[in-house]
DNA sequence: CCTACCGATCGGTAGG
DNA sequence: CCTACCGATCGGTAGG
């Protein structure tokens, strides 16, 4: 539960603190919503003095991205491969990514949900990153025997982005992030 | 298919035409988006002139989103009220929805989507048409007859948000929107 | 509906 | 890492 290293690569312990710092604000704010006086202060640092450690709001943006789902592609494979059939492999990657999602301390994924939020150069820049992490779900889903009526197209589509979108109107409370994994995956269980 | 009158109450054809340009800016680009000097641009007039029909941004979107959810409301509830088997109305309510989230020429709905995209005290304030709205669906669930296992809120929650995010992935083409409707409902469809 | 502006905020930079 | 700025953009207003 808890993180050690969110960003192995990050160069110099300075500079990790950074990306920590910008991730979570990113993930609570939006890239809009997130400037870069807004990480600065929380680093104790001008606005401007942090280019010295980033290129642009841009750049730092699409590293924290990609980390991201470097991050969580390894831990849903990880718990994907722990089970060997199908619908028991969905279920352990559903679960790992709702999990991922409704950490309320996650400063890994949320960045996954404001794709329109940002330019539209930097959303070319994921889009190839985010196309490598959909393959993932992909090959679990076409391994599924699912009715001949359901489109896996269409299936993998709804299913990912009801998860991205859990932390629209999940609230701390009533349920643990594993029940409402529970719940998705009976719903999505067909045949 | 044809929308003839989406602000009936704009109290000048003028004032109208101001809505329903604010509507499509919002829509397209979100609350952050969209400058009043983009809705200005459209309109023909600079970006000022306009507050003399609106009294803020903030205002302006408030209506625009509630005068929305009564159109897609009112829609929603015709289709649903041509049937009586609880599975028929919630597949025809879901369908509508479908609809008029992926219509590309949609003044009525995307706006619902961008709802952290939005200053906190205009989120109080479309909270509460918000919640009205998902009544209409909470009704429709709760008459369904579904397994013991699966938490009818839950199951609301999840089914709506997949729909309001469906605009995200869909690209047309490949699949129309009610195709896209009958999916949903099929992998919804339990018990 | 325009002119002309306000105060605030933004990403980013030069020069030290 | 700071000082001191830049050009751009924002919502909104006074006065006509």
């Amino acid at each position: 539960m808890m993180k050690l290293t969110e960003f192995p690569d990050a160069a110099s312990p300075r500079r990790r603190q950074i990306l920590e710092i910008a991730a979570r604000l990113f993930a609570r704010n939006g890239y809009r919503g997130t400037s870069i006086r807004d990480i600065g202060e929380q680093a104790g640092v001008l606005g401007g003095s942090l280019y010295h450690h980033i290129k642009s709001k841009d750049a730092l943006f699409v590293e924290l991205h990609n980390a991201a789902l470097d991050a969580a592609e390894r831990r849903i494979a990880d718990a994907a491969n722990r089970h060997v059939a199908p619908w028991d492999r969905l279920a352990a990657a559903v679960s790992t990514l709702v999990d991922i999602q409704l950490d309320p301390d996650s400063i890994t994924l949320p960045l996954m949900n404001d794709f329109r939020d940002v330019p539209e150069d930097v959303q070319r820049q994921l889009s190839t990153r985010r196309d490598a992490f959909e393959d993932l779900f992909r090959g679990l889903v076409d391994a599924l025997p699912l009715p001949a009526d359901i489109d896996r197209s269409i299936y993998r589509n709804l299913l990912l982005s009801l998860i991205n979108s859990a932390g629209d109107w999940y609230r701390l409370g009533r349920m643990t992030p594993s029940e409402i994994a529970a719940q998705i995956n009976r719903i999505f269980r067909h045949g």
